[in-house]
DNA sequence: TTCAATCTGAAACATTATAACATTTCGATG
DNA sequence: CATCGAAATGTTATAATGTTTCAGATTGAA
């Protein structure tokens, strides 16, 4: 198992220029929320920098452990699922599902339903959008007479750094 | 929340005329394993059955108490979760992410990556093909140098029937 | 200030999954 | 037929993930 890589991330959006440092999203998280009229909290924030700060899909209870060790702070199992659930309710979170872990957006300023490219070796995850996969999606549902409110789109793999360092 | 529904399922995928009875989707499925010179143990081939039969996305504790039930046989969740790693090694199972549970696949014939339409309210999962977007995600993949494993693409929301019964 | 709403803390518990090791089953081979 | 080995299953314990419940703290507005 390789480095972990990307931090911060290329962004693999053909329209983004933009520096995605981490205190630099947090930033924008905040002032989304201060827009929106919702609390980015101590917790919160910490949870959202900390998540920025491992630059790979991480756990809940992974997230706890660091908040004991960051600030002897320690905080219960209720307490971290509840912040998360607000950051993903905000759209600044997001859940990938096959690895029961949590990743920070990378656009969260846009309407987003993104897709994960989730590296099985170096355990990074690069999100991206697609409008076309969306369409698509939204074509299919309208077929079934679907309406859709979640979207979940994980790919495993190996991504192109490990596939070089022959990790794979 | 109404009665879960679609049994034998109405099959999305345009090329199909087939039926998906559950008691043939199970023999062609021993037929695979046959060809395959893998083993379709009574086990699996009644964990297969169990998921045919409930109809929508089924844990793995909930086969458990299946078992136990329909045959006074009580089997430990590793015998189980043994089953389902099998099932889903040959194609003929998929796991449900987003909800931890499984749902019998409706054409393990073909080499798929599925994606499924879940049911908030009824708890119904339909199963669909789409070339195109196994497609795209090829595309995107290729920009990323990603070589992909495995695909879950899961779309939650409300079903047609549902929607109908207004219980939305 | 004081009330109400929101957020956080804490203990217990529920659900999902795996590790480690023993036993059984069953076909292939001597 | 005996028995060996591989694959499958059984058993116990435990790990990992997530929730319920109720209590206390904080915040913002009247």
């Amino acid at each position: 198992m390789t480095e972990s890589s990307i931090r911060p991330q290329p962004c693999t959006d053909p329209d983004c220029r933009g520096e995605h440092a981490p205190h630099e999203r947090v930033a924008l998280a905040k002032s989304i929320c201060e827009r929106r009229g919702v609390q980015m909290t101590r917790l919160r924030q910490q949870i959202l920098e900390l998540l920025w700060a491992t630059g790979r899909p991480t756990g809940a209870y992974e997230l706890i452990e660091a908040l004991k060790l960051r600030d002897s702070r320690p905080v219960g199992p209720p307490t971290v699922y509840r912040a998360l659930e607000f950051l993903m309710a905000q759209g600044l979170v997001s859940k990938i599902e096959s690895l029961n872990a949590y990743v920070p957006c990378v656009h969260p300023e846009r309407d987003h339903d993104c897709l994960f490219f989730i590296c099985s070796d170096c355990r990074a995850s690069v999100e991206l959008e697609d409008p076309r996969i969306k369409g698509l999606l939204a074509e299919d549902a309208a077929v079934l007479g679907f309406v859709a409110t979640r979207r979940t789109i994980e790919i495993e793999g190996t991504c192109a750094q490990c596939m070089e360092s022959g990790a794979a």
